[in-house]
DNA sequence: GTTGAGCGTT
């Protein structure tokens, strides 16, 4: 059950080739269906607040490996999705 | 009303 964890160990995937439309509830909706999400966000443009067309899910480290591997390729609105494990992991 | 490789704000 998410939720009856605190501290949950966690890995950041990098998510690319996203459709302009989505955006972090969307991502979050796509990704919880594979594993426990702790976290979504699109990356937006500052200034126009339009999506740059990727993103980062953060997601139950014990989840990353099959989450990876169902999602990267997977295709979201006719798009097929880039996930990998995040490189430089701010938080 | 646009775009298409990329690794993210305070």
């Amino acid at each position: 059950m998410p939720g009856e964890f605190r501290n949950e160990p966690s890995v950041t995937l990098y998510v690319g080739n996203l459709p302009w439309s989505v955006d972090d509830s969307q991502l979050r909706q796509v990704f919880s269906a594979h594993g426990d999400v702790l976290a979504a966000r699109v990356i937006t443009d500052r200034d126009t607040g339009r999506s740059r067309g990727y993103g980062f899910v953060e997601v139950a480290a014990h989840d990353a490996g099959s989450v990876i591997e169902s999602m990267n390729g997977a295709l979201v609105e006719g798009r097929e999705l880039t996930v990998n494990e995040a490189k430089n992991v701010r938080q």
